[in-house]
DNA sequence: CACCATGTTCCTTG
DNA sequence: CCAAGGAACATGGT
């Protein structure tokens, strides 16, 4: 589920329901999702603590909380990997498979829900350190990028997702700004011309906060519906039947292999580079 | 059984 | 030292 739009959507809609809660007891069903800190440490350093704070970082969520004994403020950084959710439920609720870490909040709990386990709650700050900067803000422009990519011989695609570049594009991600700049994702990246780099940017900018505008384009059911049905579980920017058709409509080439360009007709092509798939339409971009 | 999957890190190779 | 590429991580869907 997570790229930079759908981890943005995600802080939006948990913030107000953390935001000065205290965490009462945590339980740690995986250890590996906290390592390196082992579980009787985490518990300490967070149980009595309050919520103060989140955000995000690129992929990743950043809590900030206040700890009621130690002076300062505890940050915790979380990342979903390839299929990690966080919600927010009643405390009744049955719980998924995998859920790895709950956060008793009281009255609700907060769930880290994990099918492959690659995704991580932990104190290490160290990768934030590392991450290049966001997208959406001033401080990404096209002279960035620009300088970014001239000395590189890696495709594009490839470089778009190496995130010291920029922090928050993936793979989906990735294949849709490269089509509406009508690039090809083989090119050299250091082969772009200066208005090809620009037309880029822009992509990459409006792909991402048209993203955030829509709710999310992938499925992300994070949270459970606030009604008695109880078991329902509550979608985000998509629900099964009607609004499926959405979903597909806001990504134009991603997982559409076979399908019809939207803007020439030609079929839309499946290749791997890195090994992980590139979708793109062969005669519109270049 | 085969191959595919929204990500990151570690290790090897050049 | 650095850039680039591949495997590993773990589980499930098709």
């Amino acid at each position: 589920m997570p790229e930079l739009p759908e981890v943005e959507v995600l802080v939006r809609h948990l913030a107000p329901l953390l935001t000065g809660r205290t965490v009462r007891g945590i339980e740690v069903r995986r250890a590996k999702v906290v390592a390196p800190t082992s579980v009787p440490q985490f518990r300490q350093a967070l149980v009595g603590a309050q919520f103060r704070n989140l955000f995000r970082r690129g992929k990743y969520l950043v809590f900030e909380l206040s700890s009621p004994h130690a002076p300062g403020s505890l940050t915790l950084v979380g990342h979903l990997g390839m299929t990690g959710r966080l919600f927010v439920a009643r405390r009744a609720q049955p719980r998924p498979k995998h859920a790895a870490v709950i956060f008793d909040l009281g009255q609700t709990e907060l769930v880290f829900e994990d099918t492959r386990y690659f995704g991580r709650l932990t104190f290490d700050t160290a990768p934030l350190a590392r991450l290049g900067p966001e997208p959406l803000n001033a401080e990404f422009t096209a002279n960035h990028l620009q300088q970014a990519l001239k000395r590189s011989a890696q495709p594009i695609k490839t470089r778009l997702l190496d995130q010291s570049l920029l922090a928050g594009v993936g793979n989906i991600y990735a294949s849709e700004a490269l089509y509406r700049a009508r690039l090809s994702p083989r090119r050299k990246s250091r082969s772009l011309t200066g208005p090809e780099v620009h037309a880029l940017w822009r992509a990459i900018r409006d792909v991402l906060a048209q993203a955030i505008t829509w709710g999310s384009t992938v499925p992300l059911h994070f949270g459970r519906s606030n009604d008695d049905t109880g078991d329902r579980l509550f979608y985000f920017g998509r629900s099964p039947g009607s609004s499926e058709r959405h979903y597909t409509e806001r990504l134009r080439v991603y997982d559409c292999a076979g399908r019809r360009c939207p803007r020439c007709g030609t079929a839309i092509r499946r290749i791997v580079q890195n090994g992980r798939s590139t979708f793109y339409c062969p005669a519109c971009q270049r």
